[in-house]
DNA sequence: TTAGAGCGATACAGATCTGTCTCATCTTCC
DNA sequence: GGAAGATGAGACAGATCTGTATCGCTCTAA
């Protein structure tokens, strides 16, 4: 077991750390192997022992970025719910203070849809529908809760709704995006 | 001036053709200069002769795509709203329109900056954004044509769910897409 | 008939991309 | 001390990328 004392992460981690954060920032395609080897200060074979391909290694960052995400995102809406009794216009609030964060550069799998292109068959194209399927499922859950009629409905269009804020927010950094996704959020549940 | 039966498109006119079905299809980065000129049966210097560089051929793209799509969709529009006595919900029916076509593969201009990542100074994104805003105005003028209240926030919102609804159709390609967005549409205007 | 414009074909340069290979070094455990 | 595993350094291959240079053909206009 080598680098017990823990003074630097393992190669491993350090490369997984280095993709993660360029994949988000500058997308999957933009960004090299032999940049994040760079980055990563790492020497080439200890890459390709770790990670078979590059496709492994984006695999590994979006299975992680689907949990990690999604984890905050329920844990923040849970929170929300919890303390004040409102309903899934929560979620603007949330998306809010995931778009304030100053590295916020949209959906890592709206934007890895966008990058695969025509190629709708590969790895990273599953990953993207199954994240936005739990996060569909997520909310469809949370309106039959809240006892809301027709709760299939609802969470389609509070995923219009999502994925409108985030790009809307990718594009304009307007503040005022979360402002408009709450109002439309709210009036879903008028009906 | 040669090819003056024209039998042939011009050298221009073919390269220019073939990226414009390419960028959309596959992304800007994903298609090279070399593919374009393969598929449009061209010499490598009929093309640097007509653009000077990728860039150029890339502007010239998302130039004459805003003029297309502004174009249709406004026209798609109206004739909607003189046919039938109706809101700004027409809006899901032409977005509809244009989901159905074979190729459909999103907005080019969503896509553009996406693919941009981390560069937010360059003349693409400046494309898109000032795309998005031209898109914008005209739906605030629409509201104001409606005599809706609040205009500004109005094509605010509709923003949103016309962005939601272009990405949630690209990445799950199911109709119910437009009826979640006519339906949020609606309501914008019920207040 | 001749000059020039447009174009095709192709080689080339230099960078970057993914991925493989070899060899040296360092640590840890036995 | 010695074996084994993890790592670093760097050369290398083959493909692809943008962009340049050269040569020759063809058609048009004067």
């Amino acid at each position: 077991m080598p680098n017990a004392d823990a003074s630097l992460p393992s190669a491993r981690d350090r490369i997984f750390d280095t993709a993660y954060r360029l994949f988000y920032r500058d997308g999957l395609r933009a960004t090299g192997i032999d940049r994040i080897i760079a980055e990563s200060g790492v020497a080439k074979m200890s890459f390709y022992r770790n990670f078979p391909s590059k496709a492994d290694l984006i695999a590994a960052f979006l299975n992680k970025r689907h949990e990690s995400w999604m984890e905050w995102f329920v844990a923040a809406a849970e929170a929300k719910l919890a303390r004040q009794s409102a309903g899934i216009e929560v979620i603007a609030d949330v998306l809010e203070s995931w778009f304030m964060q100053p590295d916020f550069r949209g959906c890592t799998f709206i934007n890895t849809v966008v990058e695969s292109g025509a190629e709708k068959d590969g790895e990273a194209w599953a990953l993207a529908l199954s994240h936005k399927e739990e996060l569909r499922a997520y909310i469809e859950q949370l309106a039959r809760r809240l006892a809301l009629p027709r709760p299939k409905d609802v969470a389609g269009e509070a995923m219009v709704v999502i994925e409108g804020m985030i790009v809307r927010f990718q594009m304009t950094a307007d503040a005022r995006v979360a402002s408009a996704g709450k109002r439309l959020l709210k009036r879903i549940q008028q009906d």
